[in-house]
DNA sequence: ATAAGTGTATTGAGTGATATAATACACTTA
DNA sequence: TAAGTGTATTATATCACTCAATACACTTAT
């Protein structure tokens, strides 16, 4: 397990992946959630990093593609706060979503699936959230 | 594009992704979409890695976690052949298509879409087969 | 026996991504 | 002025990946 939570945002780190991309996905995963509201500071970068013990530039690396993503708008001085545009917030959780879906269609049609067969397997599975 | 093919297959090599994985993906694709007979012997190590021009070691890496999925045997001395095993190919097929849709699935949870969400994403996209 | 073609193992080297540590600077607010 | 922000820089370390070179074990054909 090994979770942390830290500005309303729960943390669960492996070496799985980068640490610098988990800290991404699971802060966009928020904001996409509307688990954290709009126009909301985030913890400071130094913060994040002694919370999650990690290194400060590692938190800074995520934050920086959050902003780009315009997820998140920072002020020098100030912090790093959601963005309070939910267009953006909805138009990135859907183009999220259509990254997924071809990925998940390349994956199963380099198998050789036709999209039928993609599709019985589908509704062979109903339940899947949370 | 820079295609190759050997032994009957085709690859595409890019660095987006460890050589080694593209080689066992695409090889992988190839027994599964019965591209390539059961019981067939695939390039000797050396031909392949001449034909890809990438290095032994790269192309026995693939070889060897295909031989450790039985998707192929090696016979010491005689090269790597195809499964005879039809079985076994159609169970790692659906295995490889369960553990996409158990990612497809995860990543949209955590995005926050509910399986009826899901359901009407996939539904209005039909097509996306080769 | 010998040679050629297989898979396999080892050692060494290079590169790039990732992560850390330490430090410094710029800006905002109290 | 001090404290808390984001940001930048430099250096170091580690790890995965890849390559190169070489050697060994086995099978088959000659």
């Amino acid at each position: 397990m090994n979770e942390v939570t830290v500005g309303g945002m729960r943390f669960a780190l492996d070496l799985s992946q980068p640490l610098y991309e988990q800290v991404l996905k699971q802060i966009r995963s928020s904001i996409a959630k509307g688990e954290i509201a709009l126009g909301e500071k985030i913890p400071s970068v130094r913060e994040m990093a002694q919370a999650l013990m990690i290194n400060p530039n590692t938190v800074m690396r995520a934050y920086q593609e959050l902003d780009r993503e315009q997820l998140t708008g920072t002020r020098r001085g100030q912090g790093t706060f959601i963005t309070t545009d939910a267009d953006k917030v909805k138009a990135i959780r859907y183009r999220l979503a259509e990254e997924a879906v071809d990925e998940f269609f390349a994956k199963l049609s380099s198998l050789g699936f036709t999209a039928s067969e993609i599709a019985a397997i589908l509704r062979s599975r109903g339940g899947a959230e949370q």
